[in-house]
DNA sequence: GCTGGCACTCGTACGCATCGAGTGCCAGGA
DNA sequence: TCCTGGCACTCGATGCGTACGAGTGCCAGC
């Protein structure tokens, strides 16, 4: 087991390191942070780090950066999570509270989470597999055409156009939107498959076929609406890589514009508490010289969609993790508010 | 007044430099083109041709770059629009004939762009300036609460919370509903305001502000659905940028995010034939090392919104004033068809 | 177990010479 | 008048050798 001393300079390193993009070597370290020891004994812990593994050399005579596992030891046991300031809180909830639809929220967070972290933002729309059905509507355009409209308790409306089998009355219109709403509203999308089932059977037989188009056009649609969206931001923090960002660019902006593995990397995280994946622990190639930093987030206490950041794995962890969760938990007030 | 070789030259130069990315010297000129005339020729007109601010030296015994003034001639006179090969035709239209909805089509219509032109494609979605109402839908929620739907034939939806003023009954709630869509259906937005201003006086005065807020809720939305919304894709092709990407790329990026720049510039297009702007011609200063290539497309005769591609100003000009061109096609068809 | 000392490594910076693509200019020829 | 071949010149790119110095590993001594 590592010393107290050596997770000492571990930290160091890793603080350094973030701070000024250069390897650090042991004379720079005790200038910089009173570790009461001198620049040999230094050495000597470094070199005890680097056979674990914690820290590593670009080239022989320079100093040491962290690796990967450097990084997860350090945020997993020598770093906090930095709370912002109160400004910055205030900042937050003003900026969030200005919104006036979902789209507009989720582009809020991403620009604020950008903003703050000065990395890249990745906020997922709130996923509707635990929403619930706030209205559904049918319009009668033609005799024989209807749109379907949908409506979540997360604000989000969809709509559908449906041809009829056979022309549909008024009466019979109103009727199904009736049994239907009095059915479905307040329930979860798991839900409402069997809650319609029985449906079309109490309908005059000249109706069932509409309604059994209608209702299955509603069930795809929930489905389909159960398929996750991004918004992304923030990709102009990506020059802030470092001198070998040209190299590094490339696959980053590749894998942001994928949004299926973007979305497999979010649903990864745990649904509470942040998660943090370092370098290589990201599946997806491109991502190899990237931490992401996600947390869940919701209008309850469930966590209806995840957001986080992108950016180099030489990030300040504390302040990136701060920011995340604090964003985190104002979207959840004002998706709740709403 | 330039000769007919010197104009032969210019596209020569545009041609070569566009290919290899390298500053484009007499003797290569000759060895690629048959111009039919000497190294020696080819060095005095390039002379004129940087007289007159066409060509440059990016240092003295280097080969000529275009300049943006080369470039606009190139494109004025010098090349025509390349069109696409037949293949490439019905992979669009198969492409897009997939999409299910709008979100869908720009969506695609991005990625296509963005794979056709290897460079950054954005797409306005389509502007509801001069859409119509397909649907007002009025929903109770509660005894003072109302949920407003609105629905374009550009197959958007949108909705609004609306706190009544008092509580409103059903029937006047059909009655309004039923009001408001003889007078709406089909009309165009900007048309509204006035079909829809007297409707207040003819309710019983109880009513009167509930129908009033409903009213101007509704305008509310009108004009704020007329904002523009974009889509952008394809920014790992700014990678491409050439050898001094790394400075580019930034202010680039930069100026993708803030969509109002883009939208500003898309609108500066004509709206019928393809607008190029070349390098410096671009207002915004990120952008004075691309180019943009910017298209009206629209369901009928009329355009309803832009697209266009982003991407150096060393670009094959023809090819992406092709792919620009048939996609803006392809997508107004697509939407004529919905 | 910590410290100072010391030899060693190796990447970076700098100066210098070389190379060659490309140029401008000029005199001669169609 | 216009084109061409020839020629001297420019200047960035390339390569090489040297000096420098940050940083290391190791060791003897406290």
């Amino acid at each position: 087991m590592l010393s107290e001393r050596r997770l000492e300079v571990l930290r160091a390193i890793v603080q350094d390191y973030v701070g000024t993009e250069e390897p650090v070597g042991s004379k720079a370290l005790t200038e910089r942070h009173k570790l009461g020891v001198s620049p040999a004994t230094v050495r000597n812990d470094m070199a005890v780090l680097e056979d674990e593994g914690f820290i590593a050399q670009p080239h022989t005579s320079a100093g040491r950066i962290p690796t990967d596992k450097g990084y997860r030891l350090f945020v997993d046991k020598l770093a906090g999570v930095k709370p912002l300031s109160s400004p910055e809180r205030r900042a937050i909830q003003n900026f969030l509270d200005g919104a006036v639809d979902l789209d507009d929220v989720v582009g809020r967070t991403v620009r604020l989470l950008a903003q703050l972290t000065r990395q890249v933002a990745v906020v997922q729309y709130p996923s509707l597999t635990r929403s619930t059905v706030r209205h559904v509507e049918l319009l009668s355009l033609a005799p024989a055409r209807l749109m379907l409209v949908l409506i979540t308790d997360t604000g989000r409306v969809e709509q559908r156009m449906i041809d009829c089998p056979a022309p549909f009355g008024e009466t019979s219109l109103a009727d199904l939107r009736a049994r239907l709403n009095s059915r479905v509203v307040g329930r979860r999308f798991s839900d409402v498959p069997q809650l319609v089932q029985d449906l079309p059977e109490s309908f005059e037989s000249e109706d069932r076929g509409t309604v059994s188009t209608v209702l299955s056009t509603l069930l795809e649609t929930l489905v389909e609406e159960t398929e996750e969206r991004l918004m992304i931001g923030g990709t102009s923090n990506l020059t802030r890589f470092g001198h070998d960002f040209p190299v590094m660019i490339r696959p980053v902006l590749e894998a942001l514009e994928e949004h299926v593995v973007l979305l497999k990397l979010l649903g990864e995280a745990k649904d509470s508490g942040m998660t943090v994946r370092i370098g290589h622990e990201n599946a997806h190639e491109g991502l190899n010289s990237t931490s992401v930093v996600a947390v869940g987030y919701g209008s309850g206490d469930e966590a209806v969609a995840k957001l986080g950041v992108v950016g180099p794995t030489r990030m300040d962890y504390p302040g990136t993790m701060g920011a995340v969760r604090a964003v985190a938990r104002y979207v959840g007030q004002i998706l709740a508010e709403s």
